[in-house]
DNA sequence: AGCACGCCGACT
DNA sequence: GTCGGCGTGCTC
């Protein structure tokens, strides 16, 4: 018997089977989607079984598999298809498309093993006459159906006694290492009109891979409606997949969903890997209704799934930008097509290209434009920062350092955003100009004043804040720009008796952590919650009442053709979150540009006109919808090599690609990461044609040049 | 001569 | 990715 095995490697130049004889004494274990350790250049290597042949052809040199790993197999037929799809599709090597469907107790790779926890289980296997002792651990087996040997040793020790006799028998069960707390009850609410109108545009087709669009403005039902389709699809005896951007929103949407039906499963970064392996084996044995989880949970290995629901579906959490470079929401599109089911794309800000789709008729647009129950939009108020500079001494305009005011009298609470992390943006000497840098990457370094160290945000350096500028040797050196810490420090300053929280990377970087600052806000041991981004979306605070961004241009001048666009939403997003309850909320943005579009079509809840604006500006610029774009990342270590190569496959790309325009080789943003150069060459087309083919042969070509690294990022959200 | 180091091809 | 083969260049 031989096998094709895929080894856990990732290259180009190794992404194929490589065969291997399997001896008389495993040939019973091996099963396609298994993984077999084998021999490879002088390592041994895991990898798995793709294909069972029972001849080969030629002569080549052919060695004996070591041994065989699992009893059964982990790539089922839909995951070994979506893998292929997904390197086909994204041009990413098959391993690292097979790796990312896994949690990683169960990825090819030698080395760490994540166990199995395993409780033992007392049974009674037959009765006969007891004493007194005896008699107390029966029953008790008996009034709880099953009992934990650990649990029984407690109430006595004759639990030793009747096992040895024969009478009761242990049972060795897996154990889940993931518990779930109380889950408080959240009412049941009925659809109002506009809900059961789309309940049952989706209850109609559930039999059919169809996409919808959601656009539902915040507050305004949608999970309330996502429950009652699910509640529809499990008692057609099918299994639901949700999911959301991050994790912050796992926990809360998990405990609203949890506090309805049973059998959920929760996929997130926030897991340890022993609790993300358990959680992956109920799903896989059937125990798991419904799966709720980031990005990679769209590979959950759910049978007979009967919706895909992808909440704040305009996020760009949904790319993953490392190879491979797959969008949760093309994966989730070919598991609605395997499934028959609909997958159902909701957001209050879809992106331009999600919604120009639903106008297309590409995806059935399905809309809800009032908010749910009798909350109202909040009152958002636009605050010139020009005009408030001259009297403002500190980051808060007097409109919002009023309003904060006013509501901690009230005994509400406040979010606040501020959308940059760390202490300042960047440290300066002021005598010659200069600033410090990261030395692998090509970014300044942020200051992080609670360990007084500066950080680069991309590959996570840190040192000791310098005193000295090692340039100049002057003292005078500054931080500029204010992130989270800094504006911690500031509300503390100008509202003493305030009680703050911050959440960001620095504060959430801890296990759990998370969990903790947002269940704490929400028991209203705060008053206020300062955050990044990470606060924006999704959150879920009845007694807030008031949200400030407080620099809302910092979104805007970032160089991307999308920055209005996360501008809106950004806005749109986090003012969401006021008043989603009984009481109105209101919203300050503070800008230095109140007359923007993005701004105050943000501030007045105008989707469509933003839409309508944006477009405009999309077709002058040739971007999407109205053109693809995708980019061509080359890397490597040697700056002189790359730079004469990039050109070379700028030329070369420009004479096989016709009907496309071809920007670049330019320099990405950082230039330099961890000591490897980046170059982007970016694409522009209408019809894709034969680009991936011509893309393909450019890998081929440089698979075996080790120095350079080729990667291919379709339709990106970071450019 | 002896070996440390970098480059490069090959890996069933 | 990482092993081994080979060449270069430095040291004993």
């Amino acid at each position: 018997m031989y096998i094709k095995v895929l080894v856990e490697l990732s290259a180009f130049n190794i992404d194929k089977c490589f065969t291997y004889h399997v001896n008389d004494g495993l040939k019973d274990k091996i099963k396609i989607g298994i993984r077999v350790l084998v021999p490879f250049n002088n390592q041994e290597l895991e990898g798995f079984v793709l294909e069972i042949i029972d001849e080969v052809s030629d002569s080549m040199e052919i060695k004996d598999i070591l041994d065989v790993i699992d009893s059964e197999a982990i790539l089922n037929d839909e995951l070994l298809w979506l893998g292929r799809k997904i390197s086909d599709e994204t041009l990413s090597t098959l391993i690292s498309s097979y790796q990312v469907m896994l949690p990683r107790a169960l990825k090819a790779k030698n080395g760490h093993k994540i166990n199995i926890k395993y409780q033992t289980l007392v049974e009674i296997d037959h009765l006969e006459e007891l004493s007194d002792k005896q008699q107390q651990i029966i029953d008790k087996i008996n009034e709880k159906g099953k009992c934990l040997y650990s649990e029984l040793k407690k109430i006595n020790s004759s639990v030793d006694t009747l096992l040895k006799k024969g009478i009761l028998r242990k049972r060795e069960i897996e154990e889940y290492r993931l518990n779930i707390e109380d889950i408080p009850r959240y009412p049941v609410y009925s659809l109002n009109e506009e809900q059961n109108r789309v309940y049952l545009a989706v209850i109609k087709e559930l039999n059919h891979a169809k996409t919808f669009l959601l656009h539902g403005i915040t507050g305004s039902g949608k999970t309330e409606v996502y429950m009652q389709i699910m509640d529809e699809v499990i008692k057609n005896g099918k299994t639901c997949l949700l999911l959301v951007p991050e994790i912050t929103l796992t926990n809360q949407i998990f405990k609203r969903i949890a506090s309805r039906f049973q059998d959920i499963a929760v996929l997130h970064s926030g897991l340890s890997d022993g609790e993300r392996y358990d959680e992956y084996r109920r799903i896989k044995k059937g125990e798991a209704k419904i799966v709720i989880g980031a990005r990679s949970s769209v590979f959950a290995p759910l049978e007979n799934i009967g919706v895909i629901i992808i909440d704040e579906c305009h996020t760009d959490s949904y790319q993953q930008d490392v190879m491979p470079r797959y969008s949760a929401i093309d994966v989730a599109e070919y598991r609605s097509a395997y499934h028959h089911c609909p997958l159902i794309l909701g957001s209050a800000t879809p992106t331009l290209l999600q919604y120009a789709k639903s106008s297309k008729g590409l995806y059935q647009l399905l809309e809800l434009k009032k908010r749910a129950g009798n909350a109202k939009i909040p009152e958002i108020t636009i605050c010139d920062m020009i005009k408030e500079k001259k009297t403002a001494k500190t980051i808060f305009s007097e409109t919002l350092t009023t309003k904060i005011k006013e509501k901690l009298l009230l005994g509400e609470q406040i979010l606040l955003l501020q959308n940059r992390r760390g202490y300042s943006s960047s440290i300066m000497c002021l005598n010659c100009g200069y600033t410090m840098k990261c030395p692998n990457c090509d970014i300044t370094l942020t200051y992080h004043k609670n360990k007084d160290i500066m950080r680069c945000h991309y590959c996570g350096y840190a040192n000791k804040k310098i005193t000295v500028c090692p340039k100049c040797h002057s003292e005078d050196i500054r931080e500029l720009g204010m992130g989270t810490e800094k504006i911690e420090e500031d509300i503390k300053r100008v509202f003493p008796a305030v009680r703050v929280i911050r959440m960001d990377l620095d504060t959430t970087s801890k296990k759990g952590s998370h969990e903790k600052i947002i269940s704490s806000f929400e028991r209203g041991e705060y008053d206020i919650l300062l955050g990044t981004q990470m606060i924006s979306k999704g959150l879920d605070f009845p007694n807030v009442t008031l949200v400030g961004i407080l620099q809302a241009d910092a979104s805007l001048f970032i160089p991307s053709y999308r920055s209005c666009e996360n501008t809106f939403d950004l806005i749109s997003q986090v003012a969401g979150r006021s008043g989603r309850n009984k009481r109105p909320g209101e919203v300050v943005i503070q800008t230095f540009n109140p007359d923007h579009y993005a701004i105050t079509l943000a501030s007045k809840n105008d989707y469509i006109s933003f839409y309508k604006e944006e477009m405009k500006n999309r077709l002058v610029g040739k971007y999407p919808p109205f053109f693809y774009l995708s980019q061509v990342i080359i890397k490597s270590r040697d700056y002189d090599f790359l730079s004469r190569e990039v050109n070379k496959i700028k030329n070369i790309l420009e004479s096989r690609l016709s009907n496309m325009i071809i920007i670049g080789p330019s320099t990405l943003h950082p230039f330099k990461v961890n000591n490897v150069y980046r170059f982007g060459i970016l694409l522009k087309y209408k019809k894709e044609l034969d680009l991936k083919k011509v893309l393909k042969e450019m890998i081929n070509h440089y698979k075996s040049n080790n120095k350079i690294k080729i990667e291919v990022s379709f339709n990106p959200s970071d450019i």
